[in-house]
DNA sequence: CGCACCCCCTGCCGGC
DNA sequence: TGCCGGCAGGGGGTGC
């Protein structure tokens, strides 16, 4: 579910209502997400207050009073919402963190494809990978063309590829991809200055639109408040096969591309 | 190196 | 109505 506008929208949400409470108590219910939840985690949490809450990539971090920092990953189906503790544990609430408000901050996630893990500050850079964030100015034309030369994979997998660029999953590769006018397809080898210029660009102002939409609600996704998106609206080729091309009224078509399915317009796209 | 392919897991939707 | 296959915003591992 969570791509970096969503990732950006709960950590915005959840900041005012965590920052400076602390953490009374900490229940897991279910060990078993993408990586086994640490024996460590509930007493590397319990007592600790939150200094503050941000992300990067696709991660919510939450920095802790003693320099450690729990990053939070919510796969494709994950929620971590800020509620009255009263709240009663549904399915899939995996983890309860217990505030010394009366809130309580509820982990919850069908799939189990999340995780949970505290960290040294020491060891954020290698997080996910350690891709250059999708919204930091470091992400730049020549940046792109760095990282792509030479490459003979397809531009959406090289986008897509935390390890390079974090941030950026299917749904936002697809209307990036549009908006710089480029074929899915095409080899990130070639790619052209110009293109690379287009691809950047494009990247900011949909993430930067996404963020001011609170992120793309098509099923599962909430922010830290239980609110849904609104960028599902916006959307100009995800989610739209055989739809008309909003620039060229061609028919959008869906493909597969690096394993997912690839909305794009055979006629704009090159 | 990069990819196709498989896996993890639950929920939902459409077709029959 | 029920069952089944396919698909879903995530990442990771393997073998070619």
């Amino acid at each position: 579910m969570p791509e970096l506008p969503e990732v950006e929208t709960i950590a915005r949400s959840l900041s005012p209502g965590l920052c400076g409470r602390r953490f009374v108590a900490v229940d897991v219910y279910e060990r078993r997400l993408r990586h086994p939840v640490a024996p460590g985690l509930t007493a590397a949490l319990a007592g600790r207050r939150v200094v503050a809450v941000g992300r990067r990539g696709k991660y919510v971090l939450c920095e802790l009073d003693d320099g450690r920092i729990w990053a939070i990953h919510l796969g494709m189906s994950g929620r971590l919402t800020l509620m009255a503790r009263s709240e009663p544990r549904r399915r899939h609430d995996h983890l309860i963190a217990y505030l010394d408000d009366g809130r309580a901050l509820y982990y919850h996630d069908p799939r189990r494809f999340g995780s949970l893990v505290v960290m040294a500050p020491g060891e954020l850079a290698s997080l996910g990978g350690g891709g250059v964030d999708a919204l930091d100015p470091a992400f730049t034309p020549g940046f792109l063309r760095s990282i792509s030369r030479g490459r003979r994979r397809t531009v959406k997998a090289l986008l897509m590829d935390q390890a390079k660029i974090s941030g950026i999953g299917n749904i936002y590769a697809n209307e990036i991809l549009f908006r710089a006018g480029i074929d899915p397809r095409s080899r990130a080898g070639g790619l052209t200055q110009r293109e690379c210029r287009a691809i950047v660009s494009a990247t900011r102002s949909v993430l930067r639109a996404a963020i001011a939409q609170r992120g793309t609600s098509i099923a599962d996704y909430r922010d830290g408040r239980g609110r849904a998106g609104r960028f599902q609206r916006r959307l100009r080729v995800y989610g739209r096969a055989g739809a008309p091309c909003p620039r060229c009224n061609a028919r959008i078509r869906k493909i597969i591309v690096a394993g997912r399915g690839t909305f794009h317009c055979p006629r704009c796209q090159r």
